[in-house]
RNA sequence: GGUCCCAUCGUCUAGCGGUCUAGGACGUCGCCCUUUCACGGCGAAAACACGGGUUCGAGUCCCGUUGGGAUCACCA
């Protein structure tokens, strides 16, 4: 309750004028925005989780943008790519997606439009010109911010090329209240003259975000942190064109283990590896990446109705965090656990390339074998044994653990198990304890070499089980195998 | 370097001035369960970066230091 009531503070105490409404108190709508120039990364995934969530949470829309504004480097299998990324993790997006292109002659109409109110400048520096501010800028040691000697020439120049800038102010300051970082002041002054419309009359991203977005009806802008600066610059633009603005969430970049940028080496791969390459479940990666920088008290294990419910601007953490492999593993352990042994079997087939008819036998195994997996990597290494045609390989540790002494041991539970009139658990379980009682010795004794000669490694699901599993013919052919001692 | 932002266990986080001898989770270590390995259960070690204020009282508010990050294009 008290939190509400802050809350509620807050925003009475950040609606500024009543040309500009609250954004709040418009229906909801967010979008992600991914440029197609490769896969979908973590970060942008977890970006469009929130985007998702917090329209879902409200009840609004959320919109899918493909920036392809930079022809050259957008690609067609980028855009699957991401596409695709984003129906594994279950994030569907209201209506087709959008593609920046489209409205690239809208883009121009607001530059030109900007222009005829004196809020924009034809800007006819040459490159050259540009690069000697820059020097000069470098020689005095001073930031180099474009000052621009078309800024007030309204004439045109003839057929010159020319670029169209924002003619930012330079007095004053310009203020963003964060949902996420807070009240942001940045002074005009450190604002330049950025570009709108390149000499080719083609958009830049700048003007590009702020009209679609604009057009599109999005109320709240909630994106990686590397856009905070972008963000006053891009209030200029909607300020000039006396649109409202939207709210920003700007969130804390996701880093490496090591603290610094994730990179390829981390976790800079597209969610599509996490899938194939870590063999990741998506409600694990999901749940792993809403955990990522937002909390919700001591939950860990949330559910997406759960998230829907609870998630929320105000969690969302200020600084980085780092990518912790482990802690998704775990979850994804967590996950597979709970997960339909159908569904496990069928996402383990094509790993060790099994017939269907044999998938039934993977499925019935599934109980046993999920318990002691994280990824799927190791829940179809788990499941090997079970489809490993005679003779079996040996791991070196269980070909040690198959000596004379043991072999006689197999030979005599292979003669119990021959007489054996029902092959199921519970019978296995009292033949195998009745050969070590008889023996004298440990259960394990005598389940260590029978493990190794049926699996041919040294760790496995219960010895009962994996006989039970592996059938009488297929268990029997298995200890014969390893009953005759070895020179 | 300029500008902006950030700072609780190794990591992700809870914490909204007193209930903090700082809670949870991953990881680590130990014990239990046990035919192996897991799962599961129990337990341990482990943090408020530092220095100043403000206050009766600060992990929580303010300032500074240090450290980290983001950004400075006719790229998005």
């Amino acid at each position: 309750m008290q939190h509400e009531e802050k809350r509620n503070a807050r925003h009475s105490a950040s609606e500024r004028n009543l040309s500009s409404p609250d954004p709040s108190a418009r229906p909801v709508v967010t979008r992600f925005a991914p440029s197609p120039t490769g896969y979908l990364h973590i970060g942008g995934a977890r970006t469009a989780l929130f985007n998702w969530l917090f329209s879902k949470h409200h009840g609004g829309k959320f919109l899918l943008r493909i920036e392809d504004t930079d022809r050259a480097r957008s690609t067609k299998e980028a855009i699957d790519a991401i596409l695709d990324g984003m129906r594994w993790l279950g994030l569907d997006w209201d209506g087709h997606e959008y593609y920046q292109s489209q409205f690239w002659s809208r883009h121009a109409e607001i530059a030109h439009r900007l222009l005829d109110r004196g809020a924009a400048y034809r800007c006819y520096m040459t490159q050259e010109e540009l690069a000697e501010q820059r020097e000069a800028a470098k020689r005095n040691r001073r930031p180099f911010r474009i000052s621009s000697p078309w800024r007030e020439v309204a004439e045109e120049q003839g057929d010159r090329p020319f670029v169209i800038r924002l003619k930012a102010p330079r007095e004053g300051e310009t203020v963003i209240d964060d949902r996420v970082q807070g009240r942001v002041t940045v002074q005009n002054a450190e604002i330049d003259d950025f570009v709108l419309l390149r000499s080719d009359g083609t958009p830049t991203y700048m003007l590009a975000v702020v009209v679609d977005d604009h057009d599109m009806g999005v109320t709240h802008v909630i994106r990686g942190d590397d856009h905070l600066n972008n963000a006053f610059r891009q209030i200029g633009i909607i300020r000039a064109m006396g649109w409202p603005e939207p709210t920003y969430a700007h969130v804390p970049l996701i880093h490496g283990p090591d603290g610094a940028k994730l990179s390829k080496r981390h976790g800079a791969m597209g969610v599509d590896a996490y899938r194939d390459e870590l063999g990741l479940l998506p409600e694990a990666v999901s749940n792993y990446l809403l955990r990522l920088g937002w909390g919700h008290g001591d939950d860990e294990i949330i559910s997406r109705e759960q998230a829907i419910a609870w998630f929320d601007l105000d969690h969302v953490g200020k600084s980085p965090s780092r990518f912790d492999f482990k802690k998704l593993e775990n979850l994804n352990g967590h996950y597979i656990r709970e997960a339909d042994d159908q569904r496990l079997a069928d996402l383990v087939a094509p790993r060790l390339g099994i017939t269907d008819r044999k998938k039934m036998l993977l499925v019935q195994a599934m109980p046993e074998l999920k318990p002691r997996a994280n990824t799927l990597l190791q829940l179809a290494d788990g499941a090997r044994f079970l489809f490993a045609t005679r003779p079996l390989d040996f791991e070196e540790a269980a070909a040690a653990l198959l000596t004379t002494e043991a072999r006689t041991l197999l030979a005599a539970t292979h003669n119990k198990l021959v007489a054996l009139a029902k092959w199921d658990r519970e019978s296995l379980e009292a033949v195998i304890r009745e050969v070590a009682e008889n023996s004298g010795i440990k259960l394990g004794k005598v389940a260590q070499p029978l493990r190794a000669a049926l699996t041919g490694r040294t760790t496995s699901p219960g010895i009962f089980d994996v006989l039970a599993l592996l059938g009488r013919e297929e268990s029997l052919a298995r200890i014969a195998d390893q009953m005759e001692p070895k020179e």
